[in-house]
DNA sequence: GTGTTTATCGTCAGGCAGACGACTATGATC
DNA sequence: GATCATAGTCGTCTGCCTGACGATAAACAC
């Protein structure tokens, strides 16, 4: 069978981010609104096609440095500052999965501290941190008391998969430090796992397994009373990326 | 910016896969022989276009069917029988990948039990079973005296990572029964964990492990001899998915 | 029968996690 | 300035799980 292009069925390609944050206590996700049909109006993660020239990953790096102006890491560089964490997540492909025309999608999760505010190309009403509860409840109404649609294609479901990656990533690696600034104490890098997971964990247990898990986090001598309180220990991320034995996370 | 089709690049998107079984207490991917350029003559993981009308999931248990006869279980569904487990592994759109045109490929991992044999469209000659330390390796020769070149395409890439998923998820999960068949022995159980993970394990210890698990092996109530020895105790997996706490991979 | 192989049950010590007491160091309040 | 609230840090104790390994059981080969 001579090889014919005209055979293969077209596709359209493009990435969509996770985008997860911790702000106020909560494990939020940043969504833009839509400002084209189809769904017009309605919020949707950030995404974008993929250029003729570019991979996946620089697609998607791209998109976020666009969406966030985060610089995305090289995973094989873990000591890198002021970036964020992004690694593929899946890909979606239904056929249905978009009104115009054959689209797959190949998301990808981005863990970022919090940031200032989103910025869509300078529109800041088009683009906005939500709590994933809330992008992911259908129906009822969000914390501004606007409707809360659900999100746009079957972005809903990529941002549940995108949450359940983080979710179960933390347990088993260093990943929790990229919801944090470059120096963090034990109790905040506790409250990112407590918002990322929705649990309360023991602060004294905690503290002993964070600090006893070699290479996890590196002392950098300075202290800080952000929390009030007893002044803490400043820490940097360790060399670590997998830890074994991994975090526990409580059972519901 | 109205919507304009033609201003998207084209893609193509295949789907490979990457399906593993233990044959000879080996871990063993399948492999095809390529019959046309690029790469012709070489191995490489099987795989095809992505039709029309075609979901990722369905395109992959399609090639998967034409492959091995196997019928891919739906993960919502893990009783079922005579079925190979099928999941999306990860997806591969360097824009140099395949130097024909841009082909983003979706690569799926099956795990399926030993296979009498490997059929491609009949041609026993150009489909095997092969260990993964041999399609992995460069260079050097394979059991048979086969010249071991390197897969095609990024193959081995694909590959590599399909071995590393699945010697990470039969840690926490119950996946290795996927391995197989119906109904098998602790023993059975045992060296698909070794052949997997490369590793010699505890009889006993693994023995108490897997029967202490709930859910994890349902015995049949029968035994067997197959291995030699005393006669055995005959299992079938259980409903659990997730094994908590998990096997413990020995440390290298 | 004897030896070999595999399966299965038990024992014991060490490590780790959960529960929780105690103490420390700051800011806030009276 | 004393008191209180808050957060951080160090310890202790108990129970569970794992790794190491002894012992027994039930088949087959000779």
């Amino acid at each position: 069978m001579p090889y014919d292009p005209s055979a293969f069925p077209p596709f359209a390609v493009t990435v969509d981010l996770v985008v997860l944050t911790v702000r106020r206590h909560a494990l939020c996700a940043l969504a833009v609104r839509r400002g084209e049909q189809p769904f017009q109006g309605r919020w949707a993660l950030p995404g974008g096609f993929v250029r003729t020239d570019e991979d996946l990953a620089q697609a998607a790096a791209r998109e976020l440095a666009e969406e966030t102006g985060l610089c995305a890491h090289d995973p094989s560089v873990p000591a890198q500052d002021n970036g964020a964490h992004l690694e593929q997540l899946a890909t979606y492909g239904d056929p249905k999965r978009d009104p115009r025309m054959r689209v797959v999608s190949v998301a990808h999760l981005a863990l970022a501290p919090d940031l200032p505010a989103p910025r869509a190309g300078g529109d800041a009403n088009s683009a906005r941190w939500a709590p994933v509860e809330e992008l992911l409840q259908q129906g009822g109404y969000g914390r501004d008391g606007e409707q809360a649609a659900p999100l746009a294609f079957d972005h809903a479901q990529i941002l549940s998969d995108g949450v359940e990656r983080a979710r179960s990533k933390i347990e088993y690696s260093s990943l929790a430090t990229a919801f944090c600034p470059t120096e963090f104490t034990v109790g905040e890098l506790r409250r990112v796992y407590e918002a990322v997971w929705g649990v309360v964990l023991d602060p004294r247990n905690f503290h002993r397994k964070v600090t006893g898990t070699p290479g996890f986090l590196v002392p950098t001598g300075g202290t800080t009373t952000r929390q009030g309180g007893r002044p803490a220990q400043l820490f940097r991320a360790g060399g670590a990326t997998l830890l074994n034995p991994p975090m526990l996370r409580p059972e519901v």
